[in-house]
DNA sequence: CATGCCGCCATGTGATCACAATTTTGCGCC
DNA sequence: GGCGCAAAATTGTGATCACATGGCGGCATG
């Protein structure tokens, strides 16, 4: 469940990689549920490699906060909280509007093109409620904005952020069920088309902000934020007051 | 060189915990010199301890980009561009002066009282021409400051940034040599009295790139930036043009 | 029937080993 | 003396094993 098969044999890249690849792959999608047992020798046999490369790419997503390392040593999705979840939203805001301003003097027609194919994926996948899809394609606009100018210090920060808000977006997103419409990234596009970069910056943030918005107001009121942890194990949060 | 000394034996926690973090702050401080070779087994003996934990914690210091990965497999300090470092430093102004700007509701007096502590102790190192416990002091004043709201998003990305300049401003400390007297913390500090969230900002964000001005200006006219990897062998930096 | 205790099982940590790839070294040749 | 190639040493990767800790259920007892 939480790995999904067995990884491919053809791949050059080591097995720690591959693991580490498939398993940030499920959590920024929302793949695996907040709480959800992830054992070093459970993922090994899922994913058809000893304990070895698991515990090596567990450790970096530690690393990442995309997971949290428990007092009892083993490792879950951090549980989501408010506060948490405004201080994830408050940096994305942050960093995402200045990577996009720094981006904007690499920002070629070619690019601007790939992205609204990308936007098209998105809002084909919104029309499908095809979740997987949409966050992809959501995080593939985003990520190929950012990384216009190449590799840069802004794109693992953020990187991060998404991580460890992804499984939260996910809960959020089934409950409200297709009600994110906002269509930020047009505006985006045409501030890119216009290489204006305040706009660019505003249209970001605003895209960030508005499509949180529902989702912060949503995870507080059907309190899907998160289940209370008692004693290591998880259980259903109760419904308070 | 590298870890200076086997570890404390009479620790609660695990062994690469202890490694991580001396890894880390020998990265912070500045104490590993880009290019110095870094190997598992190296550093385990050194530390007195199995390739175990150290092929750990040097998995967690490339998540965090202390170190990187290189084709060979190999991991350094990654070489410093002025891009990389423009880069570095834009990212912790926005990220810096954000948690800054958050933390502020929950300044007490017993906050400021610590952080002017810390003030002295910065004035005293740079003094003293003690480079380390500048450095050290320095990032106590600035994670003291914004992890005043408790454990907060900003605070690893933050670190990370940190680990990314460590080594390199302690390359351009030297050459510059104690010219650092630009004391933007007493203004810091004013506008946590007065409880001025934006003269904070201002405080903050002026430290980062008055700093960094003279460092990254020093580093681009003694091209002290890095040395210069072929194939894999670190060569000393030849001087171009 | 509820509760506390004990033993078993699962899990994380750390060490060691085997192996392939890469780097270094040393030797012979030009 | 410089250069190229082959052997040896070093290194990272992955697997397996031993051990201590903690979680869990079964069992006896009140």
């Amino acid at each position: 469940m939480a790995a999904t098969g067995p990884l491919a044999d053809d791949d050059a890249r080591t097995l720690h990689q591959q693991v580490l690849a498939r398993l940030r792959e499920n959590i920024l999608l929302g793949r695996i549920e907040p709480g959800q047992a992830l054992t070093i020798r459970g993922l090994a046999a899922e994913l058809g490699v000893s304990a070895m490369p698991v515990r090596e790419a567990l450790r970096q997503l530690v690393a990442e906060r995309a997971l949290e390392l428990m007092d009892n040593r083993r490792v879950r999705i951090p549980p989501m909280t408010i506060e948490r979840f405004e201080d994830l939203i408050a940096a994305r805001i942050v960093l995402e509007a200045e990577a996009a301003a720094r981006a904007m003097p690499y920002v070629t027609d070619a690019l601007i093109a790939r992205l609204e194919a990308e936007d098209v994926a998105i809002n084909a996948a919104v029309a499908e409620r095809d979740y997987d899809r949409w966050i992809g394609a959501n995080y593939a606009f985003h990520s190929a904005l950012y990384g216009a100018a190449g590799q840069s210090a802004f794109l693992p920060l953020i990187e991060s952020l998404w991580l460890q808000v992804g499984p939260f977006l996910r809960r959020a997103i089934r409950t409200i069920s297709g009600h994110y419409t906002v269509d930020r990234h047009s505006e985006a596009l045409a501030a890119l088309r216009r290489r204006d970069t305040m706009a660019l910056r505003i249209a970001i943030e605003a895209d960030i902000r508005d499509g949180i918005a529902h989702i912060g107001s949503t995870l507080i009121r059907s309190e899907a934020l998160g289940a209370t942890v008692v004693q290591g194990t998880l259980r259903p949060s109760t419904s308070s007051g």
